[in-house]
DNA sequence: CCTGAACTTGAGGTGCCCTTCAACTTATCT
DNA sequence: AGATAAGTTGAAGGGCACCTCAAGTTCAGG
């Protein structure tokens, strides 16, 4: 049985939206620890509303971010189906590091794990198994090294949420490649 | 003229050790941007004491941090006499991303600049004037790819502040091989 | 228009941190 | 041993952020 949904009163809906924009803002350049009271300043509402609204951080967090993680799991999809397996597969790892690199928040959001958020792990789980498919299917097509893992995906982006990422990415991307593959060290 | 540096008094001298020691541990799991109370109270000190010794939060750090800095030198310096130039090269990658990986606030005083402790800046200027050599030697070589630039090494590096960097340097290393090299964005 | 429920407000309590300084303690030198 | 410069201490003042709640305001349905 679903939480009962009673609709927001019409203000309340508004403050709602003034707060997740305001909060996708100040995420977006601060990360996620970013102060409350500076959220509902920008949104131009009391600190009290921001708590009737969201009771904890993280009920904040995951309405700004729940739309990007869906985003980027629509985004592997279309990988999934280019012809090109391997095209596919960069053209994800860019997008991803286009996302992270254009937004603080969402980089920690990827990189962190939300025990009181279930719903944010599990939009992320979902990605991460799509993105799955695009990976088996470059390295089926061998051009993807055979031993690339999913959470090498992880370690990639995370890695390159700056200002230059795309020249970073661009090294990675050779180490990539089925040609380029040296014996991976042991551990982890 | 040096500023003249009157010994400082036996207890004095203890004092500054102990809180040298303990913003090692300090800034080495929390950043550079730990609170001075928490050094202070570790170091068995008063926060006057710890003000009395180091003004300056920057002044702190650089007493931290000089050393590790030219140790990484004295690495580039190593790295640059080996018979092998690509050795060399990834030697120095290796050792750099251990000591970050090891030490979040090395990484720090890595990636951010310091107006106000022009020290730092210099033993990072010539940690990298050194490294420059070992990438020259590595690029005549024919082993690493000729486009490879300093600034690649600090965006590698500090991309690879997590515990699997290993795995991660991996990859990169295999995409700085000559032969992995396809051409890289413009920009930046 | 009126009323109750929904919503908003912001001051106030708590906690952590930064930084200063006047009063106190200790090392060192003669 | 005494004098004094050097060093230590921690309370106090100022900030900022978190979170709560009693009092006031606004919406929406009758």
């Amino acid at each position: 049985m679903p939480t009962e949904e009673r609709p927001l009163r019409r203000d309340a809906q508004r403050n709602r939206d003034l707060l997740v924009t305001a909060a996708r803002e100040v995420f977006g350049c601060a990360g996620l620890d970013a102060s409350l009271e500076e959220i509902a300043r920008r949104a131009g509402v009391s600190i009290g509303t921001l708590y009737n609204r969201f009771p904890t951080r993280v009920a904040l967090i995951e309405a700004v971010f729940l739309g990007p993680l869906e985003q980027a799991n629509e985004t592997a999809e279309r990988a999934a189906e280019f012809d090109d397996a391997w095209a596919g597969f960069v053209y994800f790892l860019e997008r991803s590091c286009e996302m992270q690199a254009a937004d603080r928040g969402f980089t920690e959001v990827c990189s962190r794990s939300f025990p009181d958020a279930p719903a944010l792990d599990r939009a992320k789980a979902k990605a991460g198994e799509t993105f799955g498919k695009v990976i088996r299917r470059a390295q089926e097509s061998g051009r993807l090294r055979a031993d690339f893992r999913l959470d090498d995906f992880a370690l990639a982006v995370s890695a390159t949420a700056h200002p230059q990422w795309r020249r970073h990415l661009a090294f990675l991307i050779d180490g990539f490649r089925a040609k380029a593959a040296h014996p991976l060290p042991d551990a982890d």
